[in-house]
DNA sequence: ACCAGTATCAGCCAAAAGGTGGAGAGACCA
DNA sequence: TGGTCTCTCCACCTTTTGGCTGATACTGGT
């Protein structure tokens, strides 16, 4: 059989160079280009033509691995792309599968796992790490916490520090329809005070 | 000349090979060994005596990264560490400055900024990806910003979201003590709510 | 002995946030 | 068409927070 050709994404030149490495021990993969920024990855995954696209969620600058994702899906629908990223962040993780993620990895994944995700992915199989799936599997299992655009758009804006009034001004609604949205979060987070509620989504959105 | 021998500490094994074939390009520069953890690194240290140590802070279980490097300092304190890692926390760059680091580094930084550094810090100098030296020159301009150690523990149990209350219980002082140290602390940060104290404490605490 | 910094506490008042209950409009789906 | 979801808004009331002023006490350094 032919080798499984791959392209890497990561703005960091040494996690290129060691996934190279890496892969370079498995005499069925060959990483055949790399790139170090979204509009760089949908270029080269133009240029190569990958079975497999391994990419870090978070570029430096430029288009983040997300919106990357779904250029990705679009252009070269018949290349998988896996991510391959540090941190394990609930919405992340949703948005990298909702773009079309075929696998995600934590960077501290063993090589094995990394192998096997790159193998799995040509045959339409997804991988991914293990804290990975717990998380993904307690969103599904946890629909009442899911926020609704709007919700998740206030709450993003209440991690800023931003007062009610501020934040009325800033989204063009009323302070009382902020304080909806926000009694409808604390619920969902299952916090009681706008400063629970800043710690859980901020805390939620990565490290950890 | 001789070369200058290195030992890498990262719990990420992509990182760890690919700093080891960047660093392996360079004539001057051995890698002569590897760990995956703080106790590791220790170990390795004394075996190889190495003449600098390139470590990340963020080590996924036992010994933090700032813990190893006293503990380094103190044993083989001509072994000149070089901190290697993601993000640039103010927290972390002034403990890892104390703590001895000879350098700071971003692990977006160039390869040839890497190379300065481990040069550089053999002959004694200190190098720092840019982001973080400027980090460090606000700290050390600004002396205002500094926390008391018990406004420290407070903006800490803040960010888990307590109220005035609930810190007081916490803390053993009356919910007036609680406020009195609230003010100072939003002072010092140059906000006016709790909320965003928060919000700017867990953003400078690391991520971002 | 004095001063600066830190940690502790109090009271008062205004502003902000949170709880409760209700309500209308538009989208989408069965 | 009816039901559900989402987003929007309102009024009333209680609790929490923040701003201000002032005070005591312990520490360490000059």
């Amino acid at each position: 059989m032919t080798s499984i050709s791959v392209v890497l994404v990561d703005d960091h030149t040494v996690v290129r160079s060691g996934l190279k490495a890496l892969l370079g021990t498995q005499a069925d993969i060959a990483v055949v280009g790399e790139a170090a920024s979204g509009e760089e990855a949908l270029e080269a995954a133009q240029q190569h033509a990958p079975d497999v696209v391994l990419m870090d969620l978070a570029m430096g600058t430029g288009m983040d691995g997300i919106e990357a994702i779904k250029q990705l899906r679009q252009r070269t629908p018949k290349q998988a792309v896996i991510v391959f990223t540090t941190y394990d962040s609930d919405a992340d993780i949703v948005r990298a599968v909702d773009a079309g993620a075929m696998g995600y990895l934590l960077k501290d994944a063993a090589p094995e796992e990394i192998f096997a995700a790159v193998r799995g992915a040509v045959q339409g199989k997804s991988v991914m790490s293990a804290p990975v799936a717990s998380r993904l599997f307690q969103q599904l299992r946890n629909p009442d916490e899911i926020l609704t655009p709007r919700e998740a758009e206030l709450l993003s804006l209440l991690t800023e520090g931003l007062s009610n009034r501020d934040l009325g001004k800033r989204l063009f609604i009323s302070e009382a329809t902020v304080k909806t949205h926000l009694a409808h979060i604390y619920a969902k987070l299952g916090v009681e005070t706008r400063a629970a509620a800043i710690a859980t989504a901020i805390r939620r959105e990565g490290m950890r």
